[in-house]
DNA sequence: ACAGCATTGTTGGCGATGCCTACATTGGCG
DNA sequence: CGCCAATGTAGGCATCGCCAACAATGCTGT
């Protein structure tokens, strides 16, 4: 072996992470071991720990650069979207439920209710992020008189709770993601619309 | 110690799974250890293995019998609730949501997404049955046309997905619980009546 | 009654993990 | 150019899940 590795990785932290939702997406969160990942990096046992104090933490990390990801692609998608506010909708469902399905592991970290205190705070603020987009629809919507009135935050929990109990139901096996994705304009629709006759 | 515990515990399983649910209650699933447990009713560090073939089957087992409650309590709903659909509506999300604030790391386990292939039927069931307490509802509110026409099983996923959502927001601790729960009222009302003015 | 057997609990051990401490190497800054 | 903070290494400790061999118990058929 000529290329013995330089002391110094150079970027271990950032190929800890890839590394790590690499075999968070194969095996699931419960199989991910530091010291397995700094085998297959070719690292010490202990290395890992120079960036992240805990495994909680790569965890955490892993967590806030989902969100990052999610939220970039919520933001895209209000962008891309139409004029209606049902089209606005369905486009950032769309997004939603697309991240969902492509990272489910992913998403149930980013939701796990087990967090580092310290990592907290940076997480909380990604989740206002995510809603964040989700109330500017709203309360634009609202503007256009296009739907009710109402604290927005309120309205906003709604819709919120509509498409992340999809995204929770196909991510625990309890909903087919396939079925769910083709009937997502019309789940928007009845969210709209409403389960009463009109 | 005059009080040398019979060779045989009895009903080790159930106090086994008492027990377990005590520490996810109190300590989250993670930091259940099936060593830790035997030791705390006071039998030797492989006893537990006599009554789950694996740690997951424990945790399958716990989030069965969550189901278990959890459908009780939803069926309890429905016979205690008023005759128009909203009123069962809103009784069924009371009693739901009620049993995520109180539950909410079984919670997280009998959605997670790890299950034993063998408990895999068994929990797929008692989802089934979950989810056949909301199609009933539907079901009985079509026949009444006191909601929309249309596939029960598909309005049965906007209900779902609404009440679900708003469990797991809160298990995830991105909706404060009281704040739910006091709005719930309105929230089904939206659901109901749609996000579009009428 | 009792012999035999399946059930349940015990003991000891193996490999793996997370975390800690002490030490080695490196790169950057004064 | 020397020193220090950052980064990686080596070893060790307590714990864990799981397994195999062994012991105590209770049930069942005769």
């Amino acid at each position: 072996m000529s290329t013995s590795r330089p002391y110094h990785h150079g970027d271990l932290r950032a190929e800890l992470l890839r590394s790590a939702e690499r075999t968070l997406r194969e095996k699931g969160a419960g199989a991910l071991s530091l010291r397995e990942l700094a085998r297959d990096i070719g690292v010490s046992h202990a290395a890992p720990g120079r960036h992240f104090k805990d495994k909680q933490s790569l965890l955490d990390a892993l967590a806030l650069d989902g969100y990052e990801r999610m939220n970039q692609s919520l933001a895209a998608a209000g962008l891309r979207a139409g004029q209606s506010f049902e089209e606005r909708m369905t486009a950032l469902a769309r997004a939603y439920l697309g991240f969902a399905v492509d990272n489910p592991e992913l998403l149930e970290l980013m939701f796990a209710r087990k967090h580092d205190p310290e990592s907290s705070a940076q997480l909380a603020g990604a989740v206002d992020r995510s809603l964040g987009s989700i109330t500017r629809l709203i309360a634009d919507a609202q503007d256009q008189g296009e739907i009710v009135q109402g604290d927005p935050e309120r309205i906003t929990t709604v819709a919120a709770a509509s498409l992340h109990g999809l995204a929770a139901l196909i991510a625990g096996c309890a909903l087919d993601a396939d079925e769910v994705l083709a009937g997502l304009d019309e789940h928007v629709h009845l969210l709209l619309h409403g389960l009463k006759p009109r």
